[in-house]
DNA sequence: TAATTCTATTTGTCTTACAATTAAACAAAT
DNA sequence: ATTTGTTTAATTGTAAGACAAATAGAATTA
């Protein structure tokens, strides 16, 4: 990208870099329909060419499009765009939000909450099946239960069966699990969860969508207020 | 990175590459709280020294930080963390589903039923005010009232007050907002989205969870619904 | 004091070279 | 004919060094 475009980007004051110019062209591709998932793309030296870039500018573009899902390398293989994007990023952001609990609790009720809405008309009988099984297995677990927890939002987060949203839920999940290890142990209500669980299964089951959006409401709420409850006692 | 660690990763098989290595080094400097936003990270040189790379296999990993959002860069400033993420980096991903339609429809649907509840707890006065105008507003224009009708939606994402989940609206609203434009646009039904807004801004009012949920529910449902008709009209 | 110029720091880009990985082609052995 | 091993070549991965561009801050001047 030498010469040529006489640069009339008076207004952007901030002018882009090369990279991420690069990181725009690509992704027009698909916003064009070019490109599709799945697809690959020219190597590194024919994409210098018609970029115009050199080769650390164009892999700055390829890595940060890697970082954040959208295609995948392997040596000699080649670039492909990915199927799918993956928790992985958005795990990479939620760091940035690291030990502002309520930001996070909140944004995990509110994916939860729109989830719950999706999964209500979508759930299988299978994924109803092995909903079923979380319960009874934190029911014989009175004491560790926290894993069956996670794993009875986690199927519900992927029976909503929409590639873009559940990436957020492992990576939200995964961050409020680690919250509540480094608070207190002793707050654990095994019997409340249960019931509230149960709630939910039954509201799934009958695939009502309003019901299931209140008992899972007030299953999130619940824990939410429990835990700023403890973070305000520590302080 | 040249010698040392024996590799013991047998278990591993996709051995990461350096600057992947490096944007997880970076990403802990977050989760141990070593830093946090708005913190500014050493320079390029010492960094390289730091973490025994070179400086491309650097830069790419900070090229990925920055379009994930996680930093941002100035000439001659340094390299800072970032305040929040923002809403390019799902913009682009979003670029991956370019084209298909349910599952972007599905996504909007469930992030703005999470949003809305949120919303109804903390949305203020003045932004309902702004909410009451956009309503306003679309009552004055029932010609083209898509702006409006995209504002509506994007001042309750906002009232939600919450860093994570809104980068997720705008970059929603926007590839929703683009895919109607590239169906019909006969389509248009003023009188009836006036009567839901009115509904939902009501709800919201009142601060009313359950009711401001089920508003919604009705308004995307029925966008969505009139939607999947068209398109399959079409083929 | 205010405006201007200079300087040094930091990020941005390019070039070149070589290393590592491995699919594919080929050869050898069974 | 099938498996197994070997070579080759294509592609991504890493490194080093140089220079360009932007600009905060210091130095200079009016």
């Amino acid at each position: 990208m030498n010469l040529d475009q006489k640069d009339v980007n008076i207004k952007s004051v901030k002018r882009k870099t090369l990279s991420k110019q690069v990181v725009d062209q690509i992704i027009q591709l698909l916003e064009n329909g070019h490109f599709k998932a799945g697809d690959r793309l020219p190597t590194e030296l024919v994409l210098m060419e018609k970029l115009h870039v050199s080769r650390p500018v164009l892999r700055e573009a390829l890595s940060s499009l890697e970082t954040l899902g959208i295609i995948h390398r392997k040596t000699r293989e080649g670039t492909f765009f990915s199927e799918k994007i993956g928790s992985e990023p958005f795990s990479l952001m939620l760091a940035l939000s690291t030990g502002d609990i309520p930001s996070i609790m909140e944004a995990r009720i509110s994916i939860e909450l729109g989830l719950i809405t999706l999964a209500a008309k979508k759930i299988t009988d299978k994924q109803l099946e092995e909903l079923r099984k979380t319960i009874k297995k934190m029911g014989e677990n009175p004491d560790d239960y926290s894993e069956f927890d996670k794993e009875f939002h986690r199927i519900i987060g992927y029976s909503a069966n929409n590639v873009i949203v559940e990436s957020l839920v492992d990576p939200l999940l995964n961050m409020v699990d680690q919250m509540l290890r480094q608070v207190s142990h002793e707050h654990k209500d095994h019997e409340e969860t249960m019931e509230q669980h149960i709630a939910i299964y039954n509201a799934l089951k009958k695939h009502d969508v309003m019901e299931a959006h209140t008992k899972m409401y007030n299953h999130l709420e619940y824990g939410r207020k429990k835990i700023m409850t403890i973070i305000n006692e520590d302080s």
